[in-house]
DNA sequence: CTAATTTGACCTAC
DNA sequence: GTAGGTCAAATTAG
């Protein structure tokens, strides 16, 4: 597939991946007044996405297919059709016969982010698809994608390799971005927390001390090597919010509810 | 039964 | 040639 391509698929999936979002905040909506028909609309809205990926991928002879990802969904499930490679004569699946090229595997240097964490939950799903041992290091690396980089398209990798301290922090490489919602998710105001980010947000907006404290000690910020014992635990969860967890709260789109955590984040 | 994880093989960048 | 990133069959968990 040449690049252009790639682009114009690239795009079509954000585009479905938006259709999807939209008919969950229509279906919310929907329960309420017993309508419909809004997933009749979506189902075409996402038939036209799917089919487009279809015509953009008939590089073989034989026809596409769309097919549900899970068989017991059904129906019912109309965002979640991907396309398969199918016989003409017996609707068989080829896909599995062929033998794939394997894409390549460039080391991965920029768009790169990295987060210490004593913790590997960040809100959103992740699969294990890999775990590797490393020249020299105690601990091995594993490797992440989202759970629904099939389904959604969505990118979004991460690394997660055990400091060789006495910490037991975990060192967290990210590499590209969710095109996805945060999952692991429960209602919180108008968006959506897990458990543990809506603990540590309420946290934040209840105790004005820790954050007088925090702004006024900004040489704790960002230097997770500093000695601890002498820390308070409040500092030491300020701390970990600083480094780990703002950007968290940046992609659920409710940092501005945070005092101060512009300053962090500059 | 389905989904997630494990793990050895495969593949590519260096 | 090797280290490290990814795949996918086998295994395990829910």
């Amino acid at each position: 597939m040449d690049e252009s391509k790639e682009k114009v698929v690239e795009i079509l999936i954000r585009g479905r991946n938006y259709a999807k979002m939209l008919q969950n905040l229509l279906r919310r909506k929907v329960d309420n007044d017993g309508s419909v028909s809004v997933d009749n609309i979506m189902m075409e809205i996402m038939k036209s996405f799917v089919d487009s990926l279809l015509v953009l991928n008939s590089f073989h002879t034989g026809k596409f297919c769309r097919v549900p990802v899970s068989p017991h969904m059904g129906l019912a499930c109309s965002l979640d059709w991907v396309p398969k490679f199918c016989s003409e004569e017996t609707g068989k699946d080829l896909t599995l016969g062929v033998r794939k090229r394997r894409g390549s595997y460039k080391r991965r240097t920029i768009d790169s982010r990295v987060k210490t964490s004593c913790t590997i939950e960040d809100g959103y799903s992740w699969r294990k698809y890999g775990q590797k041992e490393i020249l020299n290091s105690k601990f091995p690396r594993c490797y992440f994608r989202c759970t629904h980089k099939h389904v959604l398209g969505c990118k979004a990798l991460k690394q997660v390799q055990k400091l060789e301290d006495e910490t037991n922090m975990l060192h967290i490489t990210y590499f590209g971005y969710h095109t996805c919602s945060p999952s692991n998710t429960f209602s919180h105001h108008g968006g959506v927390l897990d458990r543990k980010d809506s603990k540590i947000y309420h946290n934040l907006l209840d105790n004005p001390l820790t954050i007088t404290n925090v702004q006024t000690n900004p040489s704790l910020e960002k230097d997770p090597s500093s000695p601890k014992d002498t820390e308070s635990l409040t500092t030491l969860v300020w701390k970990e919010i600083m480094i780990n967890d703002l950007e968290c709260f940046k992609n659920y789109g409710i940092l501005s509810d945070i005092p101060f955590a512009n300053v962090f984040l500059s």
